[in-house]
DNA sequence: TGTACATCAGTGAACGCGCGTTCACTGATGTAC
DNA sequence: TGTACATCAGTGAACGCGCGTTCACTGATGTAC
């Protein structure tokens, strides 16, 4: 059976009262591939416990000593992989002699394009917005997420004098909602359209007209 | 039984042999309606023909006599939507003494801003994305619907003398990505954002900076 | 190092349910004369 | 206008299947002395 909650199944917040051993940490981790590579391919309902087992190498039983039900296994997927993009966008590009017009087609580069996340993140979003508890950890991560970004972009801006004309928050969010809006435009248009094309565009147009000088008063 | 196919089920182009009667189409009507209600409510997959029937006041059996599965009535009720869009956007805001800036923000405001209509379209790209056919009908909505905003943007501009420094295809998409993203992230977050804020600020500050006088040689 | 016992992690069969789809049927509507 | 018959549109019961979840169990791992 494993161990599940302490006591009280409304009690959501709180993690479990021991550590996970390394053993189930690490099927964790094989369910949680599984489950982006299952989702990915058939989308979260049309995926079965037996599926996504299989991909895992166990049997149905075993999944529900590590997740309590198939809707946990979703939100944990959306929390580890937004962990991962939060890392992505810490680091910056360190390339000093990258072209200042580059910088954000760069950042955004970095952040990887998988075709898997986009499908599972998207259906993610839409899940959300049906499901409160889903959208506080929606809004909580992409709140987290915009305000890395924007720290970057400013820091890049500062350090060559310039600053946007257009809250930064802003900016963010019409890159990313350019960016998933672009990769679903791209990934069915494949021959008319790259993935980042329209972010990357976009970018480059704001930094030419929607930046100044920054004064330093 | 109804008027289901010719011979061959392969073939999906060519509509049924008879125009459908009157009564057929109401009830297709109602069906649609009533799946736009619960696909909206609860998603494509966890809606059942059972709840669909209920909304629309029939029985399951009446179901498959006007419409051949579940997947079917969603490709049927994406195609309606889309052509009602079509429709909305075709029709150009009449006030001619609307100020120029505001001329994007209307054509925007025009087209209705249905959450429903939200949910049930962002779904059906995700499932564009993992079924070819669904992409196909996708696609070609897609570019109809762009190319009609294309010229009704250049119209305008022409208009007033002016004309766009990037492809208005590529400003269209920009437009388009970030009024579905930005709709998602408005919805999410109702507090701190308006519905359309994100498409109308990028459209207020693309018509100040990337546009130039028209020179007509 | 060895033994005894507790806990852990996963097995696999079983349960119960609701789903998408089919089909034999019935009453309503339309058509021909 | 009335009668006879064909087609249409929808009913409701039934089928068969696969799903999410539970649970009694077993072998592996860890701990105490």
């Amino acid at each position: 059976m494993g161990t599940q909650q302490g006591d009280d199944e409304t009690d959501i917040t709180g993690p479990p009262d021991r550590p996970l051993s390394r053993k189930r940490r690490q099927t964790r981790e094989r369910l949680l591939s599984a489950a982006l590579d299952a989702f990915a391919e058939r989308g979260f309902h049309a995926s079965s416990v037996e599926d996504i087992c299989e991909r895992a190498g166990m049997t149905r039983g075993g999944f529900y000593g590590n997740f309590a039900s198939k809707e946990e296994l979703f939100l944990a997927l959306y929390e580890q992989q937004t962990a991962h993009l939060l890392d992505a966008i810490s680091t910056p590009p360190q390339a000093k002699d990258t072209a200042m017009q580059e910088y954000v087609p760069a950042f955004l580069g970095m952040i990887p394009q998988d075709l898997r996340w986009h499908l599972v993140n998207s259906e993610f979003a839409l899940h959300a917005l049906r499901d409160p508890a889903a959208a506080a950890v929606l809004v909580e991560a992409t709140t987290r997420l915009r305000a890395r970004m924007s720290s970057r972009i400013d820091d890049v801006l500062t350090a060559a004098g310039l600053r946007l004309t257009v809250p930064t928050d802003t900016v963010v969010r019409w890159l990313f909602a350019v960016r998933n809006g672009g990769l679903t435009q791209a990934y069915l248009e494949p021959d008319l359209l790259r993935p980042n094309e329209l972010p990357d565009q976009l970018a480059q147009l704001l930094l030419v007209v929607a930046t100044r000088a920054a004064d330093h008063s």
